[in-house]
DNA sequence: AAAGTAAGTGCAATGGAAGTGCATTTGTTA
DNA sequence: TAACAAATGCACTTCCATTGCACTTACTTT
């Protein structure tokens, strides 16, 4: 088990307080959350900060982007051993019309989608949207 | 074969000049479009009336709203007899990463997502990335 | 056809999220 | 410790979505 400092050290990023602020919020949440989420977590902290931060840590690859319909880009950790790039590996999220909330269903693989002649597949975003397993009960 | 004003009056749509203008529009648009450009190719209309007109027509259930991840709300037309909020009739959107447009695939249908117990799907939105048959040749 | 009502349209303004420039602070390295 | 690079905070800008209000157009009723 590799702490939080070897892995941002792993990836290439500076060790800040904020950033590994921001990590542990990340990694405590099983939601996705909104930039403003965070802000509202961290009030102290400047906006461009924890902007700029989310952006490192998803070039970095250890954060990805989460386009759940709502309009408002949404942030994950990526899973252990995740790259982002590659197709396969990317999972779908769970957007419930309830709570509104998106969760990663890291372990429902996106299907093989076909597309029709001429057209290149480089990457697939699959969002469903329903209730979600807390308000259905 | 019905006409517009029939499709628009069996949806409850009143008929007005401009409403007749933006369903053409959109009619003869394989891709999907954007506020923008109905409103760049109707420049003597007022945005807000492209707006609300677009936001009627997607309440009546003859346009429906396009998520592709571009971070700008889309629209198209509906297929003949598609009902939106009916899961079955969904299909898929592919968006250019070169050209950026996007086109509906209205012959591929999403295929059946499982989801975890105690989720309920009620809709699905699938965007596929890459390289348009266009763009590809 | 005229009056009255409901809906549609245009203008102006607001709000929210994303993004940028620059000065300041913090951290790393020689 | 000096010098440099990266991180942070503040102010500002931009872009799209949305709303309030006044005015016009279309439908309804008599």
């Amino acid at each position: 088990m590799q702490t939080i400092e070897q892995l941002l050290e792993s990836k290439d990023i500076r060790i800040t307080a904020m950033r590994l602020l921001i990590y542990k919020f990340l990694a405590e949440k099983e939601i996705v959350v909104t930039l403003s989420d965070i802000e509202n977590a961290f009030e102290k902290a400047d906006r461009t900060t924890l902007y700029r931060t989310i952006k490192t840590f998803e070039e970095k690859d250890i954060v990805h982007q989460i386009d759940d319909g709502t309009g408002i880009t949404k942030y994950a950790l990526c899973e252990q051993g995740c790259s982002c790039d590659i197709k396969t590996d990317l999972h779908l999220h769970f957007h419930c019309n309830n709570c509104n909330e998106t969760i990663c269903l890291t372990d429902h693989k996106i299907p093989q989608i076909k597309v029709p002649d001429g057209f290149v597949s480089e990457n697939v975003n699959l969002v469903v949207k329903g209730i979600c397993d807390k308000c259905s009960r």
